[in-house]
DNA sequence: GATGAATGAGTCTTCATTCAT
DNA sequence: GATGAATGAAGACTCATTCAT
């Protein structure tokens, strides 16, 4: 009978996997799949190498249960906007400074990277196809609609509206460091009616 | 004739140099350094792997030379813009569709992950250190400065209005197939007075 | 175009993948599948280990292939025997030589790898399913027959005595050096009559 | 009561070292010893792999103590054989059925392993010396001989004899399922006169 | 005694690069 | 110039072994 209560040692192997969790996307952000070494994640986390394998089966495994996690994510976040109490436009300014965040960069670089280049596991590429961007599109169709009506949102083709706005948010957060980040007023130009 | 020989030659070397350039451009900027195979340009290239050590001397010294000629290029054509003779608003017009040109895209591609990915040869880091887009910038100014006295460009900081600019259409450009490429007209929206 | 002609790159091509074969097959023989390491075949096959690679995709297939092989050629030989116009003991001896001799030994240790012990790919334990012992019995079963009815052959249930003799001509095979392989003539004893 | 204790402790100590044991020799003996996984053994004796490690200094020092108390074991048993108060042959069919015995298989297929494949540990190469076949034979002369001069086993050279039918005998146990395993009768065959 | 987290040596495998032909 | 056989450094992954709890 182990001497750790099965709390304990749950909270360990919780806590180490969160920890090179975390150092995988950051690196994995940055490099991409064939671009990240074991070695840099396991770095990164301050842990042997030979642990990354206590906690995931593959790098491929791991970047699939990541992308997976991003795509729900941000999927969760655009659907959250539709609780808030605010006007249209306002929440369109809390998503854009939503997808500017430092914090969620790192998950979204994945998912750039997952839907556009490099090689990536079967399952990756099957969940990318499950998810394309019109998946966001519609999430976001009735906020962009209600701005609309609102006079809040630039005229025109809503669902494109949001097609490229998505394109240009998505886009400038995947640059990162080597670029300006604009001003989130700056950007809702591109949305607000006039 | 040996002359005439050895002109074909020269005419036969430039050719396949070209034809596994163009192959390497695709896949690198589609890849990155890390993620592209010899293999994968040779094969694209319809040549024997064996045939890229006669051209390039390493996969690195390729990629380097391929992102030199990118900073050239980008910086040639942006510096040919003063030669027009319209007004600021069209040639930023003109500069918003050279960069969302498709034949562009893998260069500018390659540039984006010179610049912000990937583990990069020594030289390249250099190159990019040399060429930050404050370079891209400081050539912009003139006619943008000019754009925002004609009353066509919006007020503000130009130099960071440039340096947005620039960053929303390298993202947009960078991001590629799986996205919504918005219209030009829509994107002036950013620069636009009014 | 290549300065050798094609027929000598698929000479060498074929030579080099026989040499590693043959080395493989000596080494699974006596190491089995987790026993052997690639650098042991490379070794004894006199190349670097890159170059198992460029013939093998895995050491896996391999051993699957080799396995694939010996179920073949044992197969074969068994039915060649029909071919024969010697009496059915002098078939039965000229299988027993056979059986024990050096050269097919390593192909048939295999074979019990693959039959009784270790991990083996889920190929080779289809394969081993689809050959089981019984496929030789009923191969053999004319021929002892025959046997029984010139009065060659000992009398009794045919199948279960090529079955038990196939055991003990397998077992004795396996054994291989460090034990004392019995003469034909004391092995024949088992299926004469009297 | 530190004296009641202390047994106790002793007996669970002992427990959990057979119930090891046991797993171990199972698999050593289906899988070799590269072929086992320290994780087979603890798997298989329902105990956690860092347990192994409190009984055993290392996988090879315990295969190598199985492999000691096989020969142990063999010897006895052979030896014991001289005990008994019945003829010859029937000692030889009582040895014939021991060897088959499913229980005593492992043990012999242990033996086996160590003597012909794999790589084994210094130390059981030396055993595996110290106890050639021969050494079987040489136990086994007495018996041989005295039932040549009775009549009841076949003439020749009785060393050869022995050593002979220890081949087959080992073989076919060795071979295990996948195989029909013959009849002790039947096995008798080769070494009775007649 | 017992557990499982942690480590690192050893293997498998890939792929950039060289080189004989 | 062109090909593909050959090599070996580097990276992914396994697993015996240690050790804190």
């Amino acid at each position: 009978m182990p001497r750790l209560k099965e709390d304990q040692l749950k909270k360990i192997y919780e806590e180490r996997k969160q920890q090179i969790t975390l150092a995988a996307v950051r690196i994995f952000a940055q490099r991409g799949l064939p671009g990240t070494k074991i070695s840099m994640i396991t770095a990164e986390a301050g842990v042997s190498h030979g642990l990354f394998y206590h906690y995931f089966k593959t790098k491929e495994e791991l970047f699939t249960s990541l992308v997976r996690e991003a795509i729900e994510t941000s999927m969760k976040e655009m659907d959250s906007l539709s609780q808030l109490t605010v006007s249209p436009i306002e929440k369109i300014k809390i998503l854009t400074q939503g997808m500017l965040d430092e914090n969620g960069a790192p998950y979204f670089m994945l998912l750039h990277r997952a839907r556009n280049f490099e090689e990536v596991p079967e399952e990756v590429s099957q969940l990318i196809q499950q998810y394309p961007v019109d998946v966001y599109v519609k999430l976001l169709l009735p906020l962009f609609e209600e701005g609309q009506q609102r006079g809040e949102v630039a005229d025109g083709e809503a669902e494109e509206l949001i097609a490229s706005y998505l394109t240009v948010l998505s886009g400038v957060m995947v640059l990162g460091k080597g670029y300006v980040t604009p001003q989130v007023d700056w950007l809702l130009r591109f949305v607000e009616k006039k």
